[in-house]
DNA sequence: CTATGTAAACAAC
DNA sequence: GTTGTTTACATAG
């Protein structure tokens, strides 16, 4: 396939059995393989040692054997009430023991219960199979889509002994796992999102702080290093991407033009040396361009600062989307993202030397963005099982995640739904109740922008801009047209135009700019007045104007979860009004780094032929309106059941979604999750204690019963994780997802009925 | 079509 | 010259 730089590779990453009906076969007939019975274990190429080991059981009943398929591959038999940390312990122990060479993952399934130990109450019976069986889910971040796939087979154009084996050279699938996907902070993230596993999640959260810090700093350290290491190549990000690294860089999340081409520069050597002169032009021609980039002009009118609208800001650092270079260290969760790159340019590339292959390793230390959020979350629908899964409970930690994921999720959503994509249209809410054009709009400027962004805002203190409360202020100027609805509190229009962005009619001419002057607050005062504009008007006729913050759902469907006690976390502190602000809506975006705003409204203008934007009245704002979310999230009931799960997604989804994102489907991190509640955490630290295990199970409130019970039966983990031991810590994680409740396929293409091979662990 | 990248015309400083 | 806006065009998906 194609290896679409841009692409959230991501998403690919395993291909579900799922949606798809396919045939029960095998998915793409990857791997014909996996009849069970044959496949004997033969293979075990790749682990003579582990043949050794391959039954080795260790304390904790766990009983690691090699994979019957996979080379390099071992299967890990856990117990459900196995302790993690008896679990990791044997991992590494296993990893260390074969070396470098060895095995470098493991799949991890849950038995009923060790021999040792009792069984799992729920023998979980799903589906009438077995329960254990395990998929693996590969994901390739990577350049490649390589595995596309699936699982772990090989990659279908790989050979089968390379890429795949070692992470280093493969990226393919099982090496990317290191990348961002397996971490087992993503799959915290992801807990938190739908699923709100907290204890990873605190992981996440502290990473995340650190990023912050880093952040502040400016330069992580890591990335910028390791990026520039890999030379000069082009990265993988957007232009809209990397201002948004250089603006999340600050502390203020501010900056001017220049110091987001020094930025820029500084961090990436390719357009310092090697890009030609024109990308300064790209840059700002994507400040003008997208509503996430507001310039706010310092109340002298002289200096002109470059922010992200809060709405819009997931706070994505550079950092986050690097690879880390040490194993042992953890990443930060970089699970943002979002599309990327693209195109390197031709010529460009010319200088360039490494680029054409480094050694993986050496490459690819930057990760592209992740695909969406929102997209992963989509698996986590799942029915039943999952369910458990999902407490949102917990905070969420990470500015990003939270940018990610949500805000929306965690406010109100109760239920995991999945949006389908929404156009714009929705805003046909109006853009602001107030629409009072004039009002509409107050904002806070300046870092008191924030403050709204309902996810945001609340959980972190940290960076958050909010805080920065300092200098601002006061009275802010901001032109903006668009936005409407911006979060700030408090705010007093100065308009000028008066008219909201839309309103107003927009006169054929230029734009109207409104300026709002906001308080800000408290602490400060006055001393800052920042005006920013925005280009309100304009529509997008034909061409491309600005692109507006769309609405969170719209690209993709979004899991709204529901939210337990967990939802409070956030919102703690803020209840945020689901409504009123709808604060669901913004956040959502996930796209890439600019998520929800990529695209403008375009649509509906009729108009034109001038800037004039408003036309329709609809059009601005979308992203800021509120996604049909609300309402349409509302309606989400419950999870689904499980079995239902499914089917309702399609329908909102579309089949054609799921096609495009593979992803989604999968319920990865039910698994995980329930690998760690069984036992108490070892890993965790502490913090996560705070996610109870309770809270995870606990249903969401609105969440139909049955799920739940479903999921719990389950709990057993059916998923299996995949662990890279290349490091010796569990980073990467990978879940499996069996669906037991999904009558589909029993045995997913992709599932293997580990009891056939592996019977001894049963 | 959309998202991006690039180039360029223009305007305001 | 710098900074911002907008158009236009090209390309990949």
């Amino acid at each position: 396939m194609k290896t679409s730089p841009r692409r959230p590779l991501i998403l690919k990453r395993r291909r579900l059995p799922l949606p798809i009906q396919n045939a029960p076969g095998e998915t793409s007939g990857e791997e014909p393989k996996r009849p069970p019975a044959q496949q004997e274990p033969g293979q075990a190429q790749a682990s003579k040692e582990a043949a050794e080991s391959s039954s080795c059981k260790f304390p904790a009943g766990i009983k690691i054997i090699n994979h019957p398929t996979m080379p390099n591959t071992q299967v890990v038999a856990v117990p459900n009430n196995a302790n993690i940390q008896s679990i990791i312990t044997a991992l590494t122990a296993k990893g260390k023991e074969s070396g470098s060479s060895g095995p470098n993952k493991f799949i991890l399934i849950s038995c009923g219960g060790a021999p040792t130990h009792p069984p799992g109450p729920q023998p979980q019976a799903q589906t009438s199979n077995d329960p254990k069986r395990t998929e693996v889910v590969t994901e390739t971040l990577g350049p490649k889509p390589a595995a596309r796939d699936v699982n772990l087979p090989r990659p279908p154009g790989a050979l089968p002994g390379q890429r795949w084996e070692s992470c280093a050279g493969g990226e393919a699938a099982g090496c990317t796992l290191d990348n961002s996907l397996t971490n087992i902070q993503w799959l915290g993230k992801m807990s938190s999102d739908g699923l709100g596993s907290s204890s990873i999640k605190q992981e996440m959260e502290e990473k995340e702080n650190r990023h912050l810090e880093q952040s502040q700093v400016e330069e992580p350290p890591g990335a910028s290093t390791s990026w520039q290491d890999s030379a000069s190549e082009r990265p993988p990000y957007s232009y809209m991407a990397m201002i948004q690294f250089a603006i999340n860089s600050t502390e203020r999340k501010r900056m001017t033009l220049k110091d987001i081409y020094t930025w820029i520069e500084d961090h990436f050597p390719y357009f310092k040396h090697i890009a030609k002169p024109g990308w300064k032009n790209s840059i700002r021609h994507n400040l003008s361009l997208h509503d996430m980039f507001v310039r706010e002009t310092s109340a002298n009118g002289k200096v002109s600062f470059w922010t992200i609208h809060p709405s819009a800001n997931r706070y994505l650092t550079l950092d986050q989307v690097f690879k880390p270079l040490d194993p042992g260290a953890p990443q930060s969760p970089e699970h943002l993202e979002s599309q990327q790159q693209k195109r390197p340019n031709p010529e460009l590339r010319r200088n360039v030397t490494i680029k054409t292959e480094l050694p993986l390793g050496a490459r690819r230390k930057m990760k592209p963005l992740l695909p969406r959020v929102s997209s992963y979350l989509v698996p986590i629908q799942f029915p039943v099982n999952q369910s458990l899964v999902l407490q949102p409970s917990v905070k969420v930690p990470l500015p990003l995640a939270a940018s990610l994921m949500s805000s929306e999720l965690a406010r109100h959503s109760k239920r995991v739904r999945i949006a389908p994509k929404v156009l714009l249209a929705e805003e046909g809410v109006a853009p602001l109740p107030a629409t009072g054009p004039v009002q509409e709009d107050r904002l806070l400027l300046g870092e008191g922008l924030s403050p709204l962004l309902p996810v945001q805002s609340i959980k972190e203190e940290e960076p958050q801009p909010g805080e920065e409360t300092p200098p601002l202020g006061r009275p802010i100027k901001v032109e903006s047209p668009p936005l409407e609805e911006w979060p700030s509190p408090c705010l007093s229009v100065k308009e000028e135009s008066s008219h909201s962005w839309e309103g107003s009619s927009h006169s054929p001419t230029p734009r109207p700019k409104k300026s709002y002057s906001g308080l800000k607050s408290p602490a400060r005062c006055v001393s800052e007045m920042l005006v920013i504009k925005r280009r309100e008007g304009r529509e997008m006729s034909r061409s491309r104007r600005k692109q507006h913050l769309l609405p969170p759902c719209l690209d993709e469907p979004e899991l709204l979860f529901s939210e337990g006690p967990g939802a409070s976390q956030r919102a703690t502190e803020l209840p945020l009004p689901a409504e009123s602000s709808e604060p669901a809506s913004q956040l959502g975006y996930s796209q890439e780094e600019g998520g929800p705003f990529k695209t403008p409204i375009k649509e509906t203008l009729p108009i034109s032929s001038t800037p004039s934007k408003s036309v329709l009245p609809v059009t601005p704002e979308s992203w800021r309106l509120t996604p049909p979310a609300k309402g349409g999230g509302l309606d989400f009931s419950p999870v689904q059941p499980p079995q239902a799960a499914f089917g309702p997604l399609p329908d909102s989804l579309g089949p054609t979604d799921f096609s495009t994102t593979p992803l989604k489907s999968i319920p990865l991190f039910d698994s995980p999750r329930e690998l760690l509640n069984s036992e108490p955490f070892d890993l965790t630290s502490d913090p996560f204690s705070t996610s109870s295990p309770s809270d995870m199970e606990v249903p969401k409130p609105h969440s139909p019963g049955p799920e739940v019970a479903g999921l719990s039966a389950n709990r057993s983990l059916t998923e299996g994780l995949v662990l890279d031991t290349m490091n010796d810590s569990l980073s990467k994680i990978l879940l499996d997802i069996s669906f037991p409740g999904l009558e589909e396929d029993p045995l997913g293409p992709d599932s293997i009925n580990w009891a056939q091979f592996i019977p001894e662990l049963w």
